[in-house]
Order: C-alpha cells, then structure tokens, then sequence
DNA sequence: GTGGTCTAGACCACT
DNA sequence: GTGGTCTAGACCACG
C-alpha cells in the first residue's frame, strides 16, 4: 500500500508523508485505523526504521495521524477533514500554476480546455483511487 | 531587475534561474541583451559569486543564454521561443495539480471558475509584468 | 468512575495515578476504600493488566494506596491528607507557570484576573467534583 | 548561553527547543540573528549533531527560526511575537494549575498571595532575564 | 511488541 | 563552511 521510489530526488520521509496523506484524503486509510508499525514498515520498504519514525513524527506533528507509545500510530482524522486541510494549499498551488502560465501568455480557453480533458481522463480511467466512506 | 528573498526555502540559484526566466519570457530581457556579469549581481544581491557563477552555469546548459569569454552572458531566445521551451513543463504541472484536487473531490467546476479570477484578476492587476517583444 | 482517554498524549498508567489521587482528593474515594481489582480495572477499561499493575504499584510507593496479598488494594489516606501530600507540588507548579507569564511580560492584575474567574468558573459550573468526607 | 542537563528526563531536544524559545521570548536572541550552527552547538554541548538537527527543525516547523541550506538558522521572531504565540498555551496551563488547587480546597486568597508573592520575588531578584529591544 | 531518543558516521546540496 | 537526509545500531518507556 506505501511504497517508494529510492531513485527519487524526493526525501523518502516526504514520499511516504505524501503517500499516507493520500491515502487518508482517498478514503483508503480510515480514521482511528493503525498504520504498520515503524519497524514493519521499514523492514518492508527495506529502508532504516529512523526515516519512518521522521515521517510518522511529521505526520503527528501535522494532525494527520497520532503515535502512542507502546501501542502504534493511528490515523487521526477522516477523508473529509483530510481534504478541509489539504485544499487551501491545493488552491493557492493552482493560482501559482496558472499565475505561471498567464505570464507565458497562454489563454485562459487553452487552460479550461486542459482542465476539462484532465477531468474527463480521471473519469474514464476509474479516477485516481478515490474510496467515499 | 534580479531580487532575492534570503527568507524563502527555494535556492537561491534557483531563485535566479527562475527570475531570468520568468524576465525572457516576458520579453523583459530581450535576445542578445546582455546580463550583469557574475561578480557585478553576486554583489549587487549581496551573495556568493559562486551562487550566481551556478545560476548561470545552469541557465547556459538549459540553452537560456550562452556565455563568452571575457565579454559576458547573454540571452540566447527570444520570449516566444522560451514559452515554447517552458510550456510543456507548466501544462504538465498544471496536470498534476488538477489530478490532485479531483483527488480530493474538488468538482471541475470550482476549479474552473478558479482558474477564470486567475484571469480577471491578473488582467486587472496590470497582469504579471507582460512585455511583447 | 476511572476513565482513560486512549487519544491522550499521557501514558495510561499516569492518567490512572492522577485520577486516583485527584477521587482521593475530593473525598470521593474514602481512606480504606477498595480499589477495583487489577484485573476487573483492567477488563473494564480494556487495557493490558501489567498497565493497571504499574499504576497501582507506584501509588503504593506513593503510599496513597495500599495492598494485602489476596484481599486486595485500599485507599491510604483521607482527603485531607491528600490534599497536604499533594499541595508543595502544586505550589511549586504555579511558581513555575507564574515565572513563564512574567518573563513573558505578562501583568499582575492580568494573572490575578484569570485566577478569579477560574474560581468563578469552577462555582458556577458546580465546581470540578469536590466531596468533603 | 544554551546550556543541557544531559540527567534530566525531559529530552535533550526539547531542552534546546525551550531555551531558545526563552531567550526570544526575553529579546536576548534577536530577529534575524544567526543562531550557532548545528557542528558547532554539538561541539559545545558535547552531544551528537543529529540531536540538534532535530531541535532546529522542530523550531522552524514552529516558525520560531528559520534554516537555510548553505548559510545557517536564523530566529524568525521579535520577542514580541513569541510572546504572542505562547501566551494562550501559558493562560490555559496556568488554568490548569488552578483547577488543580480549586480541586484541592485551596482558597483563592491562598492562591492570588501566591502569584503576588512571585511577582515580588522577580522584581526584587532582577526578574527571570528580560530584555527588551 | 510498540513508539521515542540518542549516537556515530556517511553523503549530498547549497553558499 | 552551512543545513538536510539516511543508515546502523543502541537504549528507554509503555502496554
């Protein structure tokens, strides 16, 4: 279910936060459900149990899940409360992107057009993985 | 013309990179103009030479401007050829932002009318520094 | 009557301490009262039994409680009692919370202030459960 | 001027973390101000870089510094601000202290003596170190 | 078994 | 030189 990518110029910490933080606002990982413990976890991404326990840390330290000694680590909030945290960074990282492409001087019917057939992709291919609980 | 924010997480030859791309792209920094030569800006921006000597290093093998010995750096495209050198980037972020949000439920619409303020609001703004060359 | 918060950041032996030492306090549990057994607390709560065995074990040591092979565990002291165990401790907390607000400039009247109105507070909403024996 | 006490049970980090929030908040370490670097502290303190790390980080994931690849850790805060971030955290634990003492039959007479005795004490003693820019 | 802290030491990216 | 990431392995506290 979590996976990395060790050739990635992203920090693997980062990929698996991304990952977990995916999974939550999909619907996948439910609310109180428990993660792999920190030494599963790295035994089979086969990386060192420290770079889970910084992405675990981060994770608590966002809200997204939390850790109790000596019993694991829990998601902390549910797919909808997930997305309330996430969209404004969504939003304002859309304004950025489309900030850029207004100065290269590209119409705004040429950036509709792209979203429109973006969403229709999603649609046909099943969507990128989205579970409603 | 060239600014730096010391506090940003983003390099600071990244910063440069961007700024001279963004300045070529809007038909600020004209083909064949000429840029501040590496110790001139290192000290104009108050910095390391050796900070912008990778800036433009990397601006150079990007083939965004080319170098002469002991004359300078120059700009090597004109606006039009930098946006097409830069648009294929830019959609496929503005892919990956979009896939995001359909992630997190944001139906199209909203991102839409999003993406249409963007529009009116750089158009009433003055717009990001536009110049047509 | 022991309740325990699993989200809480506190271990769960501790929470068990404080509560027992804050019913001891009220007067709600009476000097020579039984405890619930390790095993039945254990149950009840659905935690690990080695937990509630810790959690007695360092009250005993306290001595705010005491045990008899095969009888079970019993309450050592009256609230009064308590209430003197416990109050150098509480003193010194409030020294030290004080020390943090002046150093952060915080006014006397302002302190004095927030202290009347948790006395208020307390009275109004019947008070944080005090019982005198 | 950072100092440990490698016997106490609160974590190093955290030590670290406290003392520098202190000496912002007291205006002793200054906005901007060059923090010393992470080698270098862990030379001093005679403990492992890693730990300090891992203190820097925490701090400026809580906006009181910030780290910069290449140049070092700089306090992001005048002691004005810090006092504002900390405050209610101070309020709401002194209300905690309080209730304990409500809890405990402690008058509130007792309790306000107290507080004004505290302030005596830091103004006769020259206060907990306060400067202010 | 769980998470949390710390050390020792390496390597990378940036200035 | 600076901060940032990662590994290997140890020890502690909690359940």
């Amino acid at each position: 279910m979590i996976q990395i990518d060790p050739r990635s110029r992203v920090a693997i910490y980062e990929q698996i936060i991304r990952r977990v933080e995916e999974l939550v606002t999909c619907g996948i990982l439910q609310k109180d459900e428990q993660l792999p413990s920190v030494r599963t976890l790295a035994g089979t991404l086969g990386i060192n149990p420290n770079t889970i326990q910084k992405a675990y840390a981060i994770l608590e330290q966002d809200g997204v899940i939390y850790s109790r000694q000596g019993r694991g680590s829990f998601i902390a909030l549910d797919a909808h409360e997930m997305q309330e945290k996430r969209s404004p960074d969504m939003f304002s990282e859309l304004d950025r992107v489309v900030d850029d492409l207004i100065r290269m001087s590209v119409g705004q019917a040429a950036v509709i057009l792209r979203v429109q057939l973006r969403y229709q992709h999603a649609v046909e291919g099943g969507g990128p993985d989205v579970v409603h609980s």
